[in-house]
RNA sequence: GGGCCGGUAGCUCAGCCUGGAAGAGCGCUCGGUUUGCACCCGAGAGGUCCCGGGUUCAAAUCCCGGCCGGUCCA
């Protein structure tokens, strides 16, 4: 596999590495494999015949070679995979053609192709600056791809390694001895094959895969397709013909580090030193915190340098280089319509917005913020024009998440606070987790603030594994259950495609069809007009006649490309039989119109809102449509009344709407990604519905054939159902009007009951009801201080206590309780047992003064009387409370002789 | 999509673990004091303890379900 031809006829020798053993190829004899770590990065020592080139120029130099040796160059696509359902990024260009095209479900845009893709990678996003640009959570990859099909060719690994070599000693002007290629195995994503890496001088610069497993069944098998799938670092390529201290020079350019540098009000470190620390760069294991002391050391005995001040600078550089990357990451994910959120890529953007934010500290102003993005809106202008085209949304998202933040640090003292309070004094691993899990406050933080509330915090350097190891893995794909049983499934898969007449006419609503087949009640036709349920629309209902019979249709579901009529009852049909189908019109045209209006809708909020929003799940029911999507605020009415009158206008202009079958890439390339609004479809045809200059989307649904026909569309709610996304729900046509109708009766009934028109009888009412509770209280001193009185006058003194019993029967408890207390208040002598009827019994309410409690318990006097009384009851000395069964009089009665009796007992 | 945390006066929160009569500071109103930018002193108003159900003699507190907000992870 391995032994490829350009090896063999340039006399390559397989070697292994002295360090990490590995196999690899080189034209002459080295000791080790030049990859880091296991050699020191020398790429500067190597002359390299190119002049420097920029990220601009790599990508210009890589694809043009590919171009012209036979490659078509694809248009990058976005950085956000929204045309994959398990992936939230795009982590490699072989990304951009997977799933249908690795699976050879769709046929490539071009084979063999060449791509420059922005990706975004966050895996390492911890060890970004601490490896001096070995890890970045955004790069280039220049891809070339071939697409090998059992009956077409196109090439494989002969090809591939010569292109390679080619293009690093031919374009790049790398000397053919320092080229080394090492024997490897890439697995990823369920593909799996052999690869090389090929380095220069340390610095790996490309990764040749060449896919040919894929995984079924927990053991990798042989793929129908063979897929060459390449990975040329542009960045690393960059700095290789730079030799600029560190990667992030020659990517953003010694100006933009300079300026990053003052945002944060830090010096460089000298050029030979910096030199000398990347030299043994590629020794740093990230993840190990002493790495930077241990650069710093070897640095110092080479430059002379102090070991402190070197490790100090580096620090300074890591915060500086975070902070380019992190801001470039933000600004491409922003700029591909992401919304900050709690969750799905939203939250991904967060996280890197958040640790940029961390990274600036007492930095983080508005304006930092301004000057951070327009710096690298500017400086990837030519290369992402849309970057540039979206700065202000960038800078508008990204300040509303920096004063999110800011609001999160200004709760974290207070937070902690509770914490320290509540596990008295000493934080534990425990708390730190929680802290940090629930509340969003890294340990470090809480160390800081904990100090100045006098409490030791220790941070375990396992920290974050702690962290992992509670946080249970679950996959990114929500399965969708089936709608209908399995033996059902298991019947009709295997069936030919059912003919569509709803998509050849979505006005047919009677036709007649052969039956295919029936299970049950389930039946399938050879053709037919009913909608499946799919794309948030409901499958349609009506009826099959057979002769003289008629079955009710009262659900439609597919499977695969098979459409199942759910019927009421087992039918008595056979295959072949004729029927004639009726689809319960009304409710379809009601169906029609709130998709049709969804799609209108999308538009108008897409053009009101911004190019952000995309649609985040939508469901059309024959009440009301509903759509979710992504926005990072609650729209203001002003926003939503927009909204509704573009739609309307929409509606009025009588823009015909139109279907197309048309394949994938001409459709992504006529409308972008945006088709993809509802899902993405898994066809190498897909299904364009088109309003005529205001929006395209691949859908499976029923469509009007013209907006007038949607009548009117009225948004009835808004809501925010998760943090950056919103939900809308409208009606359309005769709903508004049911809508209307269902409004104007509440509103009757309202007036009905408060008498008048209802906006000022609330009003009114609301008033009147302050008024009243104001003059219930004056009532109730009143009555606390009569009862009072008459209360005290009718006590009887046994033992020195002042027992009074007191049948309460106007049911205000809280008269009741004020009345209790200003007597035990006034009265410390005073015992007093108040009876209330309940619904279950008669409640007693026992209250004890100061005084008496000295000689008798709340609490003794209730346990005492459940001895002779059925019920039960407890509480405190000075107060207490019990459920009976018998009367208030009664128990009055019987409470009075035991209060008696412990007191003379007492006595 | 899942885990965790929170929801008590206009605001910030305590009380919840261990059930027993609704609390503090700020703000507000009134009175006193004071020419000093977080004045001071006194009095007062202000509550659906998020909602629903359960357990209990008794629930802000315990249990179950829901809603809302936050946060971490996919």
């Amino acid at each position: 596999m391995f032994r490829v031809r350009p090896f063999m006829e340039r006399k390559y020798l397989r070697q292994k590495c002295r360090v990490c053993g590995a196999d690899f190829w080189a034209l002459k004899e080295r000791e080790d494999c030049g990859d880091a770590p296991c050699t020191d990065y020398y790429f500067f020592d190597l002359p390299i015949k190119s002049p420097p080139l920029s990220v601009e120029e790599v990508v210009e130099k890589f694809t043009g070679f590919f171009e012209r040796n036979g490659h078509e160059v694809i248009e990058p696509h976005p950085v956000v995979a929204r045309w994959r359902e398990d992936l939230y990024l795009t982590i490699a260009s072989i990304v951009v053609f997977q799933p249908h095209v690795t699976s050879g479900l769709v046929p490539p845009p071009a084979n063999p192709l060449v791509i420059a893709q922005p990706c975004i990678r966050l895996e390492d996003i911890d060890s970004v600056g601490y490896t001096l640009g070995r890890h970045l959570t955004n790069f280039i990859m220049g891809g070339h791809h071939a697409f090998n099909y059992p009956d077409k060719y196109v090439y494989f690994t002969d090809e591939t390694v010569e292109y390679a070599r080619r293009f690093f000693t031919e374009e790049i002007g790398v000397p053919e001895d320092e080229l080394v290629f090492k024997e490897s195995w890439w697995e990823g994503g369920g593909n799996a094959g052999p690869a090389f890496e090929v380095a220069v001088g340390g610095l790996e610069v490309a990764t040749l895969v060449f896919m040919m497993y894929e995984e079924r069944d927990g053991a990798y098998a042989p793929m129908k397709l063979r897929i060459v799938d390449t990975g040329y670092g542009i960045e690393r390529i960059a700095w290789l013909t730079q030799k600029t201290p560190t990667a992030f020079h020659a990517i953003y350019g010694e100006d933009m580090v300079r300026d990053f540098y003052g945002l944060l009000g830090l010096k460089e470190l000298p050029e030979d030193v910096l030199r000398a620390a990347i030299r043994v760069a590629g020794r740093v294991n990230p993840r190990d915190v002493a790495g930077l002391r241990r650069i710093g050391e070897l640095v110092s005995t080479a430059t002379g340098m102090g070991v402190d001040e070197i490790v100090a600078g580096l620090e300074n550089m890591v915060k500086v280089f975070t902070l380019l990357d992190h801001s470039k990451t933000a600004a491409l994910m922003l700029s591909d319509g992401v919304v900050p959120s709690n969750s799905g890529e939203g939250y991904l953007a967060r996280l890197v917005l958040r640790r940029l934010f961390r990274v600036l500290g007492d930095h983080a102003t508005e304006d930092a913020i301004e000057k951070i993005f327009g710096s690298q809106v500017s400086r990837w202008r030519k290369l992402y024009p849309r970057v540039w085209k979206r700065k202000d949304y960038i800078i508008e998202v990204a300040l509303i998440e920096l004063e999110r933040f800011r609001r999160l640090m200004e709760r974290a003292p207070l937070v902690i606070r509770r914490y320290i309070k509540r596990s008295k004094g000493a934080l534990g691993v425990k708390e730190l987790v929680e802290l940090y899990d629930s509340h969003g406050i890294p340990p470090e933080m809480v160390k800081q603030i904990a100090r100045r509330f006098g409490a030791e915090v220790n941070v375990p350097p396992n920290f974050y594994e702690i962290l992992v190891s509670r946080h249970a893995r679950a996959p990114i794909k929500k399965k969708e259950k089936a709608k209908l049983p399995e033996e059902v499934l298991k019947e009709v898969k295997n069936l030919p495609a059912t003919r569509r007449l709803f998509h050849e006419d979505s006005f047919i609503r009677r036709f007649s069809a052969r039956v295919v087949k029936t299970v049950g009640k389930y039946v399938v036709l050879d053709k037919t007009a009913f909608y499946p349920e799919g794309g948030g629309q409901v499958g349609d209902r009506g009826f099959l006649r057979h002769g003289e019979r008629e079955y009710r249709v009262i659900d439609t579901q597919k499977v695969g490309d098979v459409i199942v009529h759910v019927l009421e009852e087992a039918p008595d049909l056979r295959e072949g039989d004729e029927v004639e189908g009726e689809i319960d019109w009304a409710r379809r045209l009601v169906l029609m119109r709130h998709h049709t209006a969804t799609h209108i809708i999308l538009g108008a909020a897409r053009r009101v809102l911004g190019e952000h929003v995309w649609q985040a799940g939508a469901e059309k029911t024959e009440e009301k449509g509903r759509l979710d999507i992504t926005h990072y605020e609650l729209p203001s009415r002003e926003e939503i009344r927009k909204i509704e009158e573009l739609a309307n206008k929409v509606v009025l202009d009588a823009r015909p709407v139109r279907t197309y079958f048309m394949p994938r890439y001409e459709a992504e390339r006529k409308y972008g990604f945006t088709l993809y609004q509802g899902g993405v479809p898994k066809q190498a045809v897909i299904r364009v519905v088109e309003i005529e200059d205001w929006d395209a989307e691949a859908c499976f649904g029923t469509h009007l054939k013209n907006t007038i026909e949607a009548g009117g569309i009225k948004i009835v709610n808004v809501e925010k159902i998760q943090d950056g996304v919103v939900r809308l729900e409208y009606v359309a046509g005769t709903q508004v009007v049911t809508y209307a109708d269902k409004l104007e009766e509440e509103l009757r009934r309202v007036g009905e009951i408060v008498g008048g028109d209802p906006v000022k009888r609330a009003q009114a009412l609301k008033r009147e009801y302050e008024a009243i509770k104001r003059l219930l209280s004056t009532y109730r001193s009143e009555f606390v201080k009569m009862k009072k009185g008459e209360l005290i006058e009718r006590a009887t003194i046994i033992n020195g206590v002042r027992v009074i019993t007191y049948a309460h029967e106007i049911g205000d408890d809280t008269a009741l309780r004020e009345l209790l207390l200003e007597i035990i208040n006034e009265h410390p002598d005073a015992l007093i047992v108040a009876a209330t009827r309940k619904e279950r019994g008669t409640l007693l309410e026992v209250s004890v003064g100061k005084e008496a409690l000295k000689k008798i318990s709340a609490r003794d006097v209730l346990r005492e009387l459940t001895r002779s009384v059925k019920g039960r009851g407890g509480g405190k000395p000075d107060h207490a409370t019990g459920m009976f069964e018998a009367g208030p009089d009664e128990l009055l009665e019987r409470v009075k002789d035991v209060i008696a009796e412990m007191l003379s007992n007492e006595g």
